[in-house]
DNA sequence: TTTTTAGTTCTCTATTTGCAGAACTAAAAA
DNA sequence: TTTTTAGTTCTGCAAATAGAGAACTAAAAA
């Protein structure tokens, strides 16, 4: 019998669209629509069967999404006494990591355009300043965020 | 007789190196490194061929590339008086943009979480709490960055 | 002990991507 | 007018991606 979960077509239309969002963020197909799955879903914690039936995934694709969620920390498991199946859920809280993690990409950014002005010759003044000045422009974000993340947690109190 | 631009061993590393970046971004390998290119050649401005030959690349690719990078606005050529050919470079300051409109995901996110959170049951409390909470989260820091960007012009002059 | 469960791994195929090379084109130069 | 320049477009291939389906496996249940 199907173990698949019951979603409506505007449920499954949005995992479609998250799906989509997650790929042009580079995640394959499979993983992206698991990971949107285990967000729409109303049950939120899913079973390999569930979610292989709901998404219509052969055993392979499921296994290996699961498995590249879970090893990229997206995903989590659960189980439960007596039973020998992982109930599958969406690591909520990995988001907030996933924004700040985001964040951190202008630092890589910057410290490689360093490299470039490193490597470039003094003559070719306009260009270098400008690269001088998105490079402060990203070093000054870098500085500020701690702060503004420090005023969030405040506000959480 | 070559064309190509005269890059040491560091200057190349540094090139395939951003150009790796790019692609990490979405970006396909030969607009990646091109892009790159424009940044590290001490010429800021390079002909098509200047840049097919520096890079190894056929004609197909380098048009191809070119011709993505101008319609999505990362690159800009220059034309001299008297000469047919076009001059390419980086335009520098959209990378300042690039960075804005990174941040500016994280709206995007925050709606299609909203719109997630308006199809949940409301007894998985729990859950729905947490999407709440990094909803806040990212209201918050759309929310502040315009004002962190303010004092950056600011802070300009 | 045999069977079932909950997956994993292997093989194969369809699709997509990224590029090369050649043919082509429009404007300028000779 | 013919040739050259500065590309563009077309054809085709090679590699990478993504997933189906079947064979396999290890632990638990019967």
């Amino acid at each position: 019998m199907s173990e698949a979960v019951q979603l409506s077509e505007e449920q499954r239309r949005l995992i479609e669209k998250m799906g989509v969002g997650g790929e042009k963020n580079g995640m394959p197909p499979a993983p992206a629509r698991i990971m949107a799955l285990l967000m729409v879903s109303p049950e939120t914690e899913l079973t390999f069967d569930q979610v292989r039936e709901t998404l219509n995934l052969s055993k392979s694709a499921t296994s290996n999404a699961i498995n590249m969620l879970l090893t990229t920390q997206k995903i989590d498991y659960i189980t439960k006494p007596g039973d020998r199946k992982r109930y599958f859920k969406n690591k909520i809280g990995s988001w907030k990591e996933d924004v700040r993690s985001n964040f951190q990409n202008i630092t890589r950014l910057a410290d490689l355009f360093e490299e470039v002005l490193s490597l470039r010759p003094a003559d070719t003044t306009e260009f270098n300043n400008k690269l001088r000045e998105i490079i402060a422009f990203m070093r000054f974000m870098e500085e500020k965020l701690p702060g503004l993340y420090r005023q969030w947690e405040e506000s959480q109190g």
